[in-house]
DNA sequence: GGGTCGTGATCAAACGCTTGATCTTCATGA
DNA sequence: TCATGAAGATCAAGCGTTTGATCACGACCC
């Protein structure tokens, strides 16, 4: 019994050769006809017959076979270390899919949840279906030790990369680093505290370069007072309250949006208003969160989704000999209302 | 310039016929050797010269050629309507993607982002791939009228359904109702406040339905000034408060853990605690919210995963003849802190 | 010494499709 | 009348595998 409780029994699929004997014709004519070959010289009857028939059978080509024929197949993969772990993951793989499709390319994708041996295995499988070549993608931005595997087909590192490693394609941490204080500096703020993360990565060091040229490049002097670091969930912001407040600062830019999100919580129960009282601004751009709370997160945004736009693109594009070994992906900022204007 | 940057330049894939010529034997020996069949005659020397050459070469089986011969491939397509929409279609596509898996299968996916024109052109470009079968999905439950193409396969719909249509497998919301509504009435709870969302759909007459059959079991006399609705996100359950807070209700069911959120935040505005003053239980258990929200919130979870992992088994072993024509898989509850028991 | 086996390995066809080379017609121009 | 050429369609090889049929060769038995 088939899962598919409808209609007709499923079959062996149509064939060319099928199609050809239906309509009279040769198997070669039906696949000029089908591929709509330019140069090909087929009589209007042919065509027509051939055409009949193959509606008549509902005939499908064969794509496996067609990609035997041409030595290549339309196959992108796309290994990540854990597709579900955030909703991140999932831009990177509809932006892939989305940039692959538009090309004419399917995305096969395969998950290691960050076990190296399931990994091998991945990145075998994908080869013996001798993709295009494979996109290896990490949910959070890092440095990477590729596996072996890849170096058998055209990689590309999506929000990670390797020195000496495939070519990467990560977001400008130390852009948005400089967007979020920026946000805040053009809002009047002069004493902007920063909560950044206690794990060791380019979001910790790139974000706060990012503040720290902000200050500079507004004349405003750094204080350590308002450097803090917490760990980056809601419970981090959360536990930095007191810190913040005591640091007498108007604006704060936190590590990402679950600590803005603790941040805010924690202002709250002390009868803080935001922005009135102290602007927020997160980092991640984390819908779920930054659109919901009250009011609305000013912040930062991953740029996940271009993030798998531009792994396809420099996949298929190639990167032009003597670039740099890396593309770095603007984070733009998101205004939302968390962060007040003070008027001098 | 290809995109990797590493080492040796890709050439074309090695070959069966490559690995014999430097073996000194037929490919058909290699062949043999190569997928360790059990009766195949092969001498000792034969095969270790076999063996040698594959991973001198490092030979990669193709695994398109195969599928041609075989007649069928290893794929398994999976169409959705928007991967990124939310956190939950990931899930789907991770329970698909590792139940494929772990049984030699790959999964092919295209996401329609609900564009009727891409999700007919996703799945005849999946077709053409010879799927071994189709898994339908959508981000959130409900009705749908599956595209034609889907009959040319075997298909299986997941988190969706359709009268007369293909098998559906589905998440238990009247059970996930009664799950909630129990949460609250083990605690103690008499009078239970529903926050309904305003959107008609399978997920608001199923959880209403576990809810009046919880209160019914438990013999609590149904109160219409209890049950309320609202637009299902944070907004909805802020300008729920006064409702809730008017009814005299001690515990809360909201229709999702957004509405929960939204919740939280009023009541903690209007100085009200929780669990202390008012007890609430959220639905979808979606992580980012009910595991970080203060008092973790105690709801009832979405099994995206597992409809994932119950769609390609549905797909791959067939639905036994006679069985319904929908498979319900349970929500189970997850107690957090946001229930208070209760002592009469 | 001839027939019979068992063993080890090869042959060749087939899977569905593409495509350069080739063949057949038939109208055209000299 | 006969090459010439274009138009219309077919041939056949090949893509990388699998696999039932076949072959070569000793060993063995009577």
């Amino acid at each position: 019994m088939t899962a598919m409780s409808g209609s007709e029994g499923r079959r062996r699929p149509v064939t060319l050769k099928e199609v050809a004997a239906r309509a009279g014709v040769s198997v070669s004519t039906v696949s000029l006809v089908a591929n709509g070959k330019k140069n090909a010289r087929i009589g209007d009857a042919a065509r027509a017959r051939v055409l009949a028939a193959i509606d008549e059978l509902g005939y499908r080509p064969n794509a496996l076979a067609k990609n035997l024929v041409h030595g290549e197949s339309r196959f992108i993969g796309l290994v990540t270390d854990g597709i579900a772990s955030t909703p991140f993951a999932g831009q990177v793989v509809h932006g892939a899919q989305d940039e692959a499709w538009s090309r004419g390319y399917m995305l096969l994708i395969a998950n290691s949840e960050g076990n190296p041996e399931a990994e091998e295995r991945a990145i075998a499988m994908l080869l013996e279906h001798k993709v295009h070549g494979i996109l290896y993608s990490t949910w959070y931005h890092r440095e990477v030790v590729p596996p072996a595997g890849l170096s058998e087909t055209d990689t590309v590192l999506v929000n990670c990369f390797a020195d000496g490693g495939p070519f990467a394609v990560v977001p400008d941490e130390v852009g948005g680093g400089l967007a979020a204080a920026r946000m805040l500096i053009a809002a009047g703020h002069r004493r902007i505290a920063f909560i950044n993360t206690t794990t060791e990565s380019p979001a910790k060091q790139g974000r706060l370069a990012g503040y720290r040229h902000a200050l500079a490049e507004a004349g405003i002097p750094e204080d350590p007072a308002l450097i803090m670091e917490a760990e980056s969930a809601q419970e981090g912001g959360y536990a930095c309250v007191e810190r913040v407040v005591a640091s007498g600062a108007t604006g704060v830019c936190c590590h990402n949006d679950r600590v803005a999100q603790g941040l805010y919580d924690g202002l709250k129960e002390r009868g803080l208003r935001i922005p009135d009282d102290v602007s927020v601004v997160g980092f991640d751009n984390q819908e779920i969160i930054a659109a919901h709370l009250r009011p609305g997160l000013s912040t930062v945004a991953l740029p996940h989704y271009e993030l798998g736009v531009a792994g396809v693109r420099a996949l298929l594009d190639g990167v032009p000999a003597g670039a740099a070994d890396r593309l770095t992906i603007e984070c733009p900022p998101v205004e939302r209302g968390s962060v007040l204007t003070v008027t001098a």
